[in-house]
DNA sequence: CCCAGATAGTCAGGGCACTGAGTATTTCGT
DNA sequence: ACGAAATACTCAGTGCCCTGACTATCTGGG
């Protein structure tokens, strides 16, 4: 009987809470579109031009994973993938205006949807929720990374060039 | 310019609560059996003898996801799979000695581990941490299941008949 | 100039997570 | 007793997530 109360396990907790999301996000934003893709969406967004790797960083997303939903949102023409002409390495990644366009719509289902999602928590409550949360896992992730300088992205070219 | 800050999005911060605890985990607990795999057995160590179903309520798991966790640890000979005699559709599963085993030997490393995962937090946080989660992801479960009845289980034979 | 090391991305492999369709078994109403 | 509905499980398909090994490209020191 050294049955342990997962109800007090963080990550137990962590991943139930991810999949009440997951249920969510597919009832009231999109049943095509994933979550971590409109992350990088969202990136391409504020900074135009990302390479790869960087956008990965922004959304906290590993080299694999991260070329997996780029090369998704690719086939489905929600952006575009270009060798970076000054660094044969890298690809730079922008927005279709499709993608640009689904990004605003899934936008304002977004905030609907968090706002349902966090319901149950009042406004200082919700607060709290946040800042806790982001503690936990900016500690754990900063165990693995110590302390790693800030690095700059691949220089984005204008918004548009 | 119309990006959003995800920082406040509920769903992002649980994919990334998710991977620090999936990080902690293969450092501190182990790199061969899951998370998912060890609820399992805790479930089983609860309740020996209860079916998939049953197994997939209790840690949350629907029924595709049990069936491959559950057959990757039979593969390892960490539990047993029997048919009901009772109800042919059903199997029932029992840690093996092995599998009582593996689960206590990563109890004691689970609860160092959930103490370093929950260090940047006070006694007092750490409690609402767990409230705001539980709160929140059981009310989302529940606009799905609308007040579904608790059932029970398959009725488990004695432990160990 | 040239090569060793760093870096961006790909690929194979394993595991988690869901849906929808299909099979076998049990249960319940008539 | 019988057939329809419910139930337990399986299977195929899609997508997320990580590691480790590999390729291509760039950079810096000699």
């Amino acid at each position: 009987m050294a049955a342990v109360d997962l109800t007090t396990h963080p990550g137990h907790l962590a991943r139930r809470l991810q999949q009440a999301h997951y249920l969510l996000w597919n009832a009231m934003v999109s049943e095509e579109i994933t979550s971590p893709q409109f992350a990088v969406m969202n990136a391409l967004v504020a900074e135009p031009g990302l390479d790869q790797r960087t956008v990965g960083e922004r959304v906290g997303l590993d080299r694999s994973t991260i070329a997996e939903v780029i090369s998704r949102l690719d086939r489905r023409e929600l952006l575009h993938k270009v060798r970076d002409p000054r660094d044969g390495r890298r690809f730079l990644l922008r927005l279709t205006d499709e993608g640009a366009r689904t990004h605003r719509r899934l936008s304002v289902r977004t905030a609907r949807m968090n706002q349902v999602f966090l319901a149950p928590l009042s406004a200082e409550e919700q607060t709290v929720f946040f800042d806790l949360i982001r503690r936990v896992a900016d500690a754990a992730e900063s165990l693995r990374n110590p302390a790693e300088p800030p690095r700059g992205p691949a220089e984005p070219l204008a918004t548009q060039g």
